[in-house]
DNA sequence: CTGTATCCCCGGTGATACTG
DNA sequence: CAGTATCACCGGGGATACAG
């Protein structure tokens, strides 16, 4: 399903791989977000980056798609709206964003707006 | 001690933060060999990555040290030979590296030179 | 509201040669 | 052995306008 190309590396690699299905840039964020919390909306998500283009929005969340992770659902509404949530693949994520969520909180949040 | 910028979000941000430390080009590989197994030589982590060059490997590593995470130490050998290996700080990143080598090997594997 | 289409820029990365 | 110095490329990402 997924097909981003994979680096040759040795032993090691895997956590390589992990890392190039999340890294995209807000990657983590909705993933955690739709992880943790539940299904939100294309305008929701929107919200949790402020500042983010439109453009960048709809292609992480592609990526995210196509890699398997969350799926698109258009909902009957007007005017249009769509639901993204997490698949139970994209659940199987759940430890690794919990890991950098902690740890982002325990080691490193305190570096974080020092201006 | 960290001087990377961090971007403005919300809730989910400091899971953003934990990537940005992590995310670069190999780093994650070079910290999960420091990690788990324990300090290297400049020439051993090359080897690591096939075919990364050594511009390449200096710069990760040089980004490691600034952020704090590994220790770089010159050995007084002939010829010169450098030591490195994780910080208390960087150590503090296991949980983070295990539940991704974790997940890769779990989840991501199969999906691995499929050519 | 939820996107796509263009244009453009910058910095991360590779190749190569050089150095202590 | 362990790097640094240059040059060059390309693709990730921003700004903006347009579309269903």
């Amino acid at each position: 399903m997924a097909k981003r190309k994979i680096h040759n590396c040795l032993d090691g690699c895997s956590v390589e791989s992990t890392l190039q299905l999340i890294s995209g840039k807000w990657k983590s964020v909705f993933l955690y977000h739709l992880i943790f919390e539940g299904a939100y909306r294309y305008s929701e998500l929107q919200r949790f980056v402020p500042g983010i283009t439109k453009r960048m929005l709809s292609l992480q969340l592609k990526d995210l798609e196509t890699d398997g992770l969350i799926s698109r659902i258009v909902l009957q509404e007007k005017p249009i709206a769509v639901s993204y949530s997490v698949t139970d693949y994209g659940r199987t994520l759940a430890p690794v964003i919990e890991s950098m969520y902690d740890w982002g909180n325990s080691f490193n949040l305190h570096q974080l707006n020092t201006q």
